[in-house]
DNA sequence: AAGCCAATGTTAATAATTTAACAATAATCA
DNA sequence: TGATTATTGTTAAATTATTAACATTGGCTT
């Protein structure tokens, strides 16, 4: 399978979680322009990402919910499951943490880490929490790949730095500071305030007050 | 000024952030390569943007920060400031809270909204916490135009559909719900779940164990 | 002060992404 | 059963976004 445009990827996943949704529906078939509807995007789009992965219906009854998630799962899930840790279990890090209670996926929170002694030691929102002076222990023990960075953004940089080294492969960074990671690690960065901006500005530009 | 592509917008508010930044660090003039190098995009782009938004340096010396700082302000900002709410103010309400203290800018967060009675009527993370039955009555009282959306999801359809018949003109949407909005309301989605997945993803396909 | 250098603004080219168009085909119904 | 409809997979076109190319210009150097 070659490897798919970064756009396709989270649409497969926003696939995965409408469809999951059609399940608890009790909806077992799907058109391609009711997933679309769902998601606000074109049939053509979800057609054509389908095609991608190359995903065939058969039926033309839609698309069989069940078999798609599966399907989703294969190109976008690792064989083995890996394991998560979030850094930094604040406000953020424990919804977070709370995200990924109840949710399938191939995806592990295996570990959290801080610095406060209220917390160090302690499971906070279903996960152990371990200072941060284990963390290349922990990280190399628990097999850790994917870090998720919720930290103060003062300490975002040094302790990217220190994931990197002791090997995580992943980061998915919610700090405020754009980082710098060595190729072979990938880097996603989310800033709320830019999105909110984003509504402001075009808010604003509808000028329906 | 025509209506910018919302790409363009979000690297406004990246440049100001970055600006910003510059601004503690005592730099008063940045170059556009620079600039794109601490965001991980070129210098053209950079520039290219400026020009969408006509900012002239004039000088070979780089960017004046503090200058160019107030004319994104101009472009993405509205004229006065604008009210904002958290609906839901859980783990990842609070933490959005905390993201608006210090932070400058013409977004006002004034008011939550949640219905545990241990929240009720109190200040949390710096917000005062409104019962969902007064969320007509406040978003009216303090011309909130822009709802941050962090509810458990079974109830995320129902109070957006409550916000936008009481005036709500742009919704942030952190649940795992997709939303349907009429048309002049902007909408913005973010699921965490899916950048989660998508480094898995690029992890999986680096391969490099 | 003349010439070089470095950085900019802008047009043109390229690449990526989305949308449109349409042929193919299973299901439906007269 | 045969025609019709609805939906799919896929190629081609259009759109959007990014990058490259380059002329311009202020500053710096000698």
């Amino acid at each position: 399978m070659m490897k798919l445009p970064g756009k396709t990827v989270e649409r497969l996943s926003e696939y995965r979680r409408t469809l999951l949704e059609c399940l608890n529906e009790k909806r077992n078939f799907i058109f391609s322009h009711d997933l679309a509807a769902r998601l606000h995007i074109t049939a053509v789009q979800v057609r054509r990402d389908l095609m991608l992965i190359g995903y065939s219906s058969v039926l033309r009854k839609g698309y069989d919910v069940r078999e798609l998630i599966d399907t989703i799962g294969k190109i976008i899930d690792s064989e083995e499951s890996m394991n998560v840790a979030v850094i930094g279990i604040g406000n953020l890090g424990r919804a977070v943490a709370g995200y990924f209670k109840g949710k399938r996926s191939k995806l592990n929170l295996v570990a959290s880490f801080d610095n406060d002694p209220q917390k160090v030691n302690r499971v906070i929102s279903g996960v152990k929490c371990y200072p941060y002076t284990d963390i290349e222990r922990m990280i190399k023990e628990l097999d850790i790949r994917i870090a998720i960075l919720t930290v103060p953004p003062d300490f975002a940089r040094e302790i990217t730095e220190e994931t990197v080294r002791f090997g995580i492969k992943g980061i998915l960074n919610f700090t405020t500071i754009p980082l710098n990671v060595p190729s072979g690690v990938y880097l996603e960065e989310y800033d709320m305030i830019t999105s909110i901006e984003k509504v402001a500005y075009f808010v604003k530009e509808n000028k329906i007050y």
